[in-house]
DNA sequence: GGGAGGATATATCGACTTGATATATAGCGA
DNA sequence: TCGCTATATATCAAGTCGATATATCCTCCC
């Protein structure tokens, strides 16, 4: 997925500037899913604007000075139905936290269980994110899409969390026993 | 985690030529959690080369041709532990098919479930493929994080087609209607 | 023996992303 | 009015990604 798409996306549902686009990015049900920096957006928009897949709605409020706010052609939404027709690229996960866990050998059993005290309290954040994510869906009248990948990241992040408090002590134990030996 | 980090990662457990880093990161319980090509890894190689972190080993064996095979050194072992113990980055997921089923109001029902039934068709194929890892690590003498993190993914993979099974008529009995309505 | 195909192996390139930084205005509370 | 935060655009260096080029070795089958 190209920040191109990205900014398509976003602008197939609502009208909005570079700064809107990345915090869409931010929270609400995008914020799971990808990420996409300034760095990537103002060239793609840049860039669509050239080729005509999006215009620069016109300022009916009073609105800050160097805003510019971004609607999407029906060319554009062309090449976006389009895209989601495509090839899917394969689904990609980067942890630096279970990249740590399979060098928990290495690591003092305090440690190793400080790292997934901390883990398991950022995946409470999300869970309380997404349930109000699910929320504020339940109450707007959002697609139905919308409501699916929410529930579907809740169900992962509280997978996750039983995952690291069931098993958490088979590993804190292994350390345990690997400091004594080297006593 | 930079590539130069993934390469001092390998290295830690094994002397290993670039092919191999790459391998490593193919499959094997390293691949669910990052990936590395060989654009990155190259240039990571030289770099810690230059730095005097690796060296690379004499060759007992008969061997190939271009072939250099990666040997970490006592520096770059500690620059390895002492990377652990920095501040990790957030976790990340990228997902295409999630993506697409946030758009599913502009797909068609038929589209949608075939999204859904190919992607659990891939979770089905990780899973078989973390049980194997799994069953190698219990049959060799493998680092305990090893496990850990193999056991996770394949809790992780079952909870997403346990998800995806039970709320996919959800989606497309919702696309069904509005196609209903569109006639 | 020989040839096809696949695995092993290194290297590089352009396009893109990432993360940091620069710049400036608006709004709000102390 | 001073400082803080949010809004807003833009750019840059460093690094990553995916494709591609090149070459050798091994195995299987005719």
């Amino acid at each position: 997925m190209d920040a191109r798409t990205a900014c398509l996306a976003v602008l197939a549902r609502r009208e909005a500037s570079g700064y809107e686009i990345k915090k869409a990015f931010e929270d609400g049900p995008y914020a799971q899913i990808q990420d996409v920096g300034f760095g990537s957006i103002y060239p793609a928009l840049k860039k669509l604007l050239a080729d005509g897949l999006v215009t620069i709605a016109d300022q009916p409020g009073p609105q800050r000075p160097g805003k510019r706010t971004f609607r999407i052609t029906p060319a554009g939404r062309l090449v976006f139905m389009d895209r989601l027709g495509t090839a899917m690229a394969p689904d990609k996960v980067r942890s630096d936290f279970l990249f740590r866990l399979l060098f928990a050998d290495l690591i003092s059993a305090g440690d190793i269980e400080r790292l997934i005290d901390q883990r398991v309290a950022e995946l409470r954040a999300a869970v309380a994110e997404a349930e109000q994510c699910r929320a504020d869906i339940a109450a707007g009248d959002k697609p139905p899409g919308a409501e699916f990948v929410c529930g579907f990241g809740l169900t992962i992040y509280r997978a996750m969390i039983d995952y690291l408090e069931e098993h958490k002590y088979q590993l804190v134990g292994a350390a345990l026993l690997a400091d004594e030996a080297a006593e």
